[in-house]
DNA sequence: GTAAAAACTTTGCGGGCGTAAAAATTTACG
DNA sequence: CGTAAATTTTTACGCCCGCAAAGTTTTTAC
């Protein structure tokens, strides 16, 4: 049936028959008028294709229903796919997701924030830079906004924060590898944008500390996020230099490794396990190209689907109260060794 | 200064000292008012911190300063450049961003879909999912939003479409393989989602006609966009049970041959153009990750940059004429052969 | 210096919806 | 069946800005 055009709200009430008032209710929360109500708001929404006007809405509600996700390097898929299931989540609770991406550029990172602040998103869920952060515009931002952050750590920052448990995936890791084979040294960069970085770092040095043996950072030069390319390259200036304090290297994560993966390849060193290898190489996340690596990475991975879950779940919660928690509460997933042939 | 704080656009047209028609104005375009006008609202704005409010100005234009980009899967590197490149582009013409992926989902492409329909975008840059996408559903749209295609062909559907000269690349890097070695087998997905495939796919085939060569396509299953899994797991197949019909393979995308490199890497495969080696492989893209793979894959680039710049430029035509065009206009950049080790 | 053009001001309307308060209706429950 | 509670209707206002028309001022051009 070519039936009428609706043009507003108040020519939808007409012919749904229900006063504009209750469907003006009924769009905000369907659960918040009559059953028998409802019923008949869905059943003329079916003869009648009408969806409110979302910035008459956003407009004149106290609280609008976005959510911002920010994320500091979209091109890794490991946020891009941490990005995607906090979407999903944020949809099935019923607001809707803005996804925004730092390209790993503090400039960037700040205009995301100003770029947010103008659309009054009800909270934000965010994973920011670290190192590069500005803090001083995260923290104002943060009074302003609900805001949950994930992934990196900055210390005291939002109203809570959910990560990943370094210290004792990174003492797993560690006591995994001194107990196959020759004690890791441990490659990252000298000077690395991510926090986890820093602890993964520390616990490294400290846990070979308790096991007896002799800690070695190889620091690589590199601070952008082309993490490959300063894996391998740094990679290629150890070996070519014999600078290789051990025939296990421990990378700060994923990424680097396969960049290392690459130097060892062109300098010709065998790397894995078994016999005739020279070389073991570990990461770290378990991110999504590790297994497809050569040979396949042995890693130990981080538990994304729990840290997306809890991060919107909490913000949800600050959300509905409809006010900010006075406690700062922290969460930490652990890890999981995924052993495969390349340590 | 503790200023006082600005309300609206009349509060800060009165600080300003300029009427607010003519604020609006400024706020609509910088450039359409007098220099001496545009000096004294922005040294208001600089005193004063004032925005206007976004929901009320999307509300009651014409035209809102949106752009909706659609990308088939963001966990894709390739797809998470190009948008951050085109997201640029974008915001230097004056236009707001909205990234949106389908995530390989041709349900999730079509909430997209009404997803911008509902904040009434100016225009679209889109890259469907291609054989999965849901035709009339997207013609439906571009009905209604100016939209440019781009990336995966469908034919005639939107105001334009830009895209990487498939038959050129696969020619150039058939014509390649064989002088340098022996002829290609083609490596694909049996039923590929993306148009690019099958384009590939026929150029491989007439290339190898018109060079003498009897073409052998390799078919491997899978329907989702894990490509490098489905590479792994078909070209272990195909390797185990002695399938390969030459030393030399083509893979008909980067993300195919990764999985494949992983594949020979696990049977004990040595992959390059050297003495010692067994197979060459070679893909398609140049693919963010291809330059690290083992050994680096030899590959034919798309030009992104210029499939970014150029869409938005005819976006961006179709935008300010403020009437569509009539003709289907399709453009096609070439790519680069870049010889790495695999091939 | 003058006329025309350009830019600005004033005034006023309209967009599509949230929300509040009082009145009317429906439902729940004994 | 009657009453209280819950829900809906009616009425009215407000949000913040785009836009248009008519009148005024400033700039440009000759």
């Amino acid at each position: 049936m070519a039936s009428r055009k609706i043009r507003n709200m108040e020519e939808f009430a007409e012919v749904s028959g229900i006063s504009r008032p209750t469907v003006s209710k009924y769009f905000n929360d369907p659960e918040s008028v009559r059953k028998s109500t409802r019923a008949r708001i869905e059943e003329a929404l079916e003869t009648y294709d009408y969806r409110p006007n979302i910035y008459a809405m956003n407009q004149n509600r106290r609280l609008t229903k976005n959510i911002g996700i920010v994320v500091p390097y979209l091109a890794d898929p490991f946020f891009a796919e941490i990005a995607r299931v906090i979407e999903n989540h944020v949809i099935e609770a019923g607001y809707r997701p803005i996804l925004l991406s730092s390209h790993g550029d503090t400039t960037q990172e700040i205009e995301n924030l100003d770029s947010l602040r103008t659309i009054r998103p009800a909270g934000v869920l965010m994973a920011p830079l670290g190192r590069a952060s500005d803090r001083t515009a995260l923290e104002d931002f943060c009074k302003s906004v609900p805001t949950i952050m994930f992934d990196s750590y900055i210390s005291g920052l939002g109203d809570a924060f959910v990560g990943h448990d370094n210290e004792l995936s990174t003492e797993l890791i560690c006591d995994y590898l001194c107990r196959s084979g020759e004690p890791p040294a441990f490659f990252e960069m000298r000077t690395p944008t991510n926090p986890n970085a820093y602890r993964r770092r520390n616990t490294y040095v400290s846990t070979m500390e308790k096991l007896g043996h002799d800690p070695h950072l190889i620091q690589v030069e590199g601070d952008d996020w082309e993490f490959e390319r300063i894996g391998m390259e740094g990679g290629m200036k150890v070996i070519s230099e014999h600078n290789l304090p051990s025939n296990t290297i421990l990378c700060s994560n994923d990424r680097l490794a396969i960049g290392l993966l690459a130097a060892a390849y062109q300098k010709g060193l065998r790397v894995g396990h078994g016999a005739g290898c020279a070389l073991r190489i570990a990461g770290h996340d378990n991110h999504p190209w590790s297994q497809f690596a050569c040979p396949p990475l042995t890693t130990v991975s981080q538990d994304y689907s729990a840290i997306a879950a809890r991060s919107v779940e909490l913000l949800m919660g600050v959300i509905e109260s409809g006010e900010r928690p006075e406690s700062h509460e922290e969460i930490f997933f652990e890890g999981k060794l995924f052993m495969r042939e390349s340590a």
